[in-house]
DNA sequence: TTAATAGTGTCTGTGAGACAGTATCAA
DNA sequence: TTGATACTGTCTCACAGACACTATTAA
């Protein structure tokens, strides 16, 4: 029994409690009547409250066997100088993949896998992950974000870009350190925003994501050993594996990897064969995470 | 190798391609230089091309050995006349899984499970499912729908609320005919918007969450039979699954299901044991789809 | 009785986990 | 040589799939 759902619903008694709140404090203006409310709407959905729409994004990485997030420095208030998650509004005319790949382009320096162009294009793997609504979530207004998660091999340290600042490869576990103080003691700021909880959302779906699929190629370079692909699960699951049914698992995996032909000696040790990962996306049977 | 990726990346070329036809167009008015884009949205956030947010709902059922959607008749245009899913518009002071259990509630008449409370309260489970933004995808305006999916077990048919003139319970296979022709010859017009997609997603969603969580049990009424929940499987899966098999399956997973000591033969043949969900959410061993 | 469903037992093949042992490099 | 990593082989246990067999009801 593992995994938990990103998502769950409210109660719809407290739904009502919301609403009843709503209507007695005069928010949302026009929308006295719940029934003009439905009325109006159906009629003249241009008379909509205005929300504004972003993407935010979840860009992880493995450095040095640790799980990595890209932070951006804020610029601006709100959260001035805390470190948040890149992302930005979603523009009039583009759909919101489309949003998603330039802010990664823009504040990453990545350009997002096309799948319908086959071969390895060094592209990161781009996929949505969920939408935050909170009417709080954003002191200023109105703002629903679609996060999405993004995976890419160990790139030299990120560009700044936009209105960002700063940006930097944080573990992830210093960006969600609960108790506020980083591992040489000094005080860490929690990110902006509802920003931790995305982020630990799109760490959870790596993690369940890399067991059934063979995403986990995809914070590796072209060309990696078996050694690297176990080194990128261990970081990801932060657990040991052992490195011999790791090999006979992953290589009697069809479609998983395929073989270069080449080999490497850059982790040290006897030569290793190269692969590159194969057709394969999902995996039957699936790696297990240990400790159930 | 199963199951695929609800979502992806745009190539960041193809974005590039969009925004400069929106320069050249005009598109976008007040947003011509991207520079200028930039720094009036960093500062104004409320100076944004408006959105309108609207919750979808996916609700799935098992009606009569297969696999149903809840669907509405359009009474307005675009689309008017037309089937489609459940939905609304967001309100200014709701959160999205409020909108959603407000939905569920108004259009089908369910109430959304409280999480938080333990028991069974016969609510039905709602989740975020994925969130749709293509600037095409309402002819009217650029609406973001947030759509969710609903499990539900087998109820008498939903009463029609709102602003829907009509609703049924409708096979998933005949509301996602491609050929446009139902069983009976009968042409059948196409789901509203882009309804399809996200309904054909969300049975993707419901197909494979049931695998390896026990959220078979939503689609069964507070105590069901283990032949009752197998045919749950076997509808929403599409496959005949072996009753010896998975008795002896299901019944070894810890957690998984509660015998509440009664017995029922509605089913007719001999008396089977009665059972409620137990705590557990997920499932270890996974349940198998046949046909690998 | 027959027909239907419920439930148990038993065999077999696959594969995960544990781990012994060998191969090939650098220092 | 030592130490690192790469790879192969072997044993065992768990479990999925196939299926024979028994149990208990209604008609």
């Amino acid at each position: 029994m593992r995994q938990a759902t990103p998502y769950s619903a409210a109660a719809s008694g407290r739904v009502g409690e919301r609403e009843a709140a709503a209507l007695t404090t005069g928010e949302g203006s026009v929308y006295r009547q719940a029934d003009d409310y439905d009325r109006r709407m159906s009629y003249d959905p241009s008379a909509f409250p205005p929300f504004a729409v972003t993407v935010d994004l979840v860009v992880l990485t493995v450095r040095r066997h640790a799980l990595c997030a890209l932070a951006v420095r804020r610029a601006e208030p709100p959260f001035q100088g805390r470190w948040a998650l890149p992302g930005g509004f979603v523009r009039a005319d583009e759909d919101l993949a489309q949003a998603a790949a330039r802010e990664l382009a823009e504040e990453a320096g990545l350009h997002a896998h096309d799948p319908s162009s086959p071969g390895p294009d060094n592209g990161a793997h781009l996929e949505q992950l969920a939408t935050y609504g909170d009417p709080e979530r954003d002191p200023r207004m109105r703002v629903v974000s679609v996060a999405h998660l993004a995976l890419a091999p160990d790139l030299p340290a990120p560009r700044a870009g936009g209105d960002a600042g700063d940006a930097r490869w944080a573990p992830v576990a210093e960006l969600l350190q609960q108790d506020g103080y980083g591992r040489d003691g000094e005080p860490v700021a929690p990110l902006a925003f509802d920003h931790a909880q995305i982020l630990a959302d799109g760490v959870e779906r790596a993690r369940s994501k890399i067991e059934y699929s063979s995403l986990a190629t995809a914070f590796c370079p072209p060309e990696f050993t078996v050694g690297e692909l176990r080194r990128v699960y261990e970081a990801v699951w932060g657990v040991a594996l052992d490195p011999r049914n790791f090999h006979r698992k992953v290589t009697g995996t069809q479609g998983f990897l395929v073989p270069t032909g080449g080999t490497t000696t850059r982790q040290g040790g006897r030569p290793a064969q190269l692969f590159r990962a194969g057709g394969a996306t999902l995996l039957n049977p699936p790696m297990l995470r240990p400790e159930v």
